[in-house]
DNA sequence: TTTCTTTATCGTATATTTGCGATAATGGAT
DNA sequence: ATCCATTATCGCAAATATACGATAAAGAAA
C-alpha cells in the first residue's frame, strides 16, 4: 500500500526544456527589468562606470542597484573590476552580441518554421 | 509634528524608468521563461494551435499553459480566438516583429553611444 | 592606527511568479 | 435537458524577485 501526500509544489520545472530554450529565457530575464536596461545604458555611455556614478542617476537604493549589477553579471552581460575600495564595471560587448544574435535568430527561425508549415 | 514609519519595503519602482526602458522589459519579461518560448516554437511551427494540443507538448499541467498563454497574450506577442469550446492560438506576428526590431536596435544605438564616448 | 569612502552582503519585508488541483464556464453531442 | 470535452479561473503553496537599511570588508587618506 502506497501514500504520497503532496505536500509542496511549484517545483521548478526549467530544466525540463531545451537547453537553448533555457539560455534565451535567462538572458530575457537578465534584461526584464528596467533598472538594468537603464544600468547598461549608462554603462554604454560612459563605456567604463563604478557603481556609485549609476547610484547616482538611477532612482535606487545603492544595495539594490549593487544587486541588478550581480545579475548583469551573473548573466555575462557585463564584466567587474575591482579598483582600489571601488568596482568599475563595463558592458561585455561579445557576450551582448552573442546574446543578441541569437535573439534575433529566435525570430527568424520562428519565421522559417510557419512558413514550412503553410 | 510628524511621525514617518515605514512598514513596507519593496515598493514597485518600475515606473520610475522611462515608457522605452518599461516596454523593453515588459517584452523581455514576457519571453524570460523556457515554457513560453517553446509554445512560440509551437504556434510557429503549427501556425494555429490549440491550448491542449500545446499542453500535450509541454511537461506542465493544463492550468499552467493557460496561465502562460495569457501572460504572452497579455504581452501582445499572441492573439487568442474562442472557437467552440476550444481557444485557438496563434503569434501576432506583427507585435512580435516590432518588439524584435525594437529589442535588436537596443544593441545598436548603446553600441552607438559607446563611440561617441571614445 | 584611525578614519573615511566605497561597495558587497546580510537580514528582512513585500510583491510577483510558478505550479498544481479543483472547479466553473462554455459549447458540442447525445 | 443531460452529458462530455475543453479551457479559464480560483485558491493555495512554494519559489523567486525587488527593495531597503544595516553592516562588513577593503583600500585610500589622515
Amino acid at each position: 500500500m502506497v501514500l504520497v501526500i503532496y505536500l509542496s509544489m511549484a517545483f521548478n520545472k526549467k530544466e525540463e526544456f531545451s537547453t537553448k530554450e533555457q539560455e534565451l529565457a535567462a538572458f530575457a530575464k537578465a534584461i526584464s527589468h528596467p533598472a538594468r536596461i537603464a544600468i547598461l545604458t549608462v554603462l554604454a555611455k560612459k563605456n567604463e562606470c563604478i557603481c556609485g556614478e549609476i547610484v547616482e542617476i538611477l532612482p535606487l537604493a545603492q544595495s539594490t542597484v549593487s544587486q541588478h549589477l550581480k545579475e548583469l553579471k551573473n548573466a555575462g552581460l557585463i564584466d567587474g573590476a575591482i579598483d582600489g575600495p571601488r568596482s568599475c564595471y563595463c558592458i561585455n560587448w561579445k557576450a551582448f552580441e552573442k546574446f543578441n544574435a541569437e535573439f534575433g535568430s529566435l525570430f527568424t527561425k520562428l519565421k522559417e518554421v510557419n512558413k514550412k508549415c503553410c
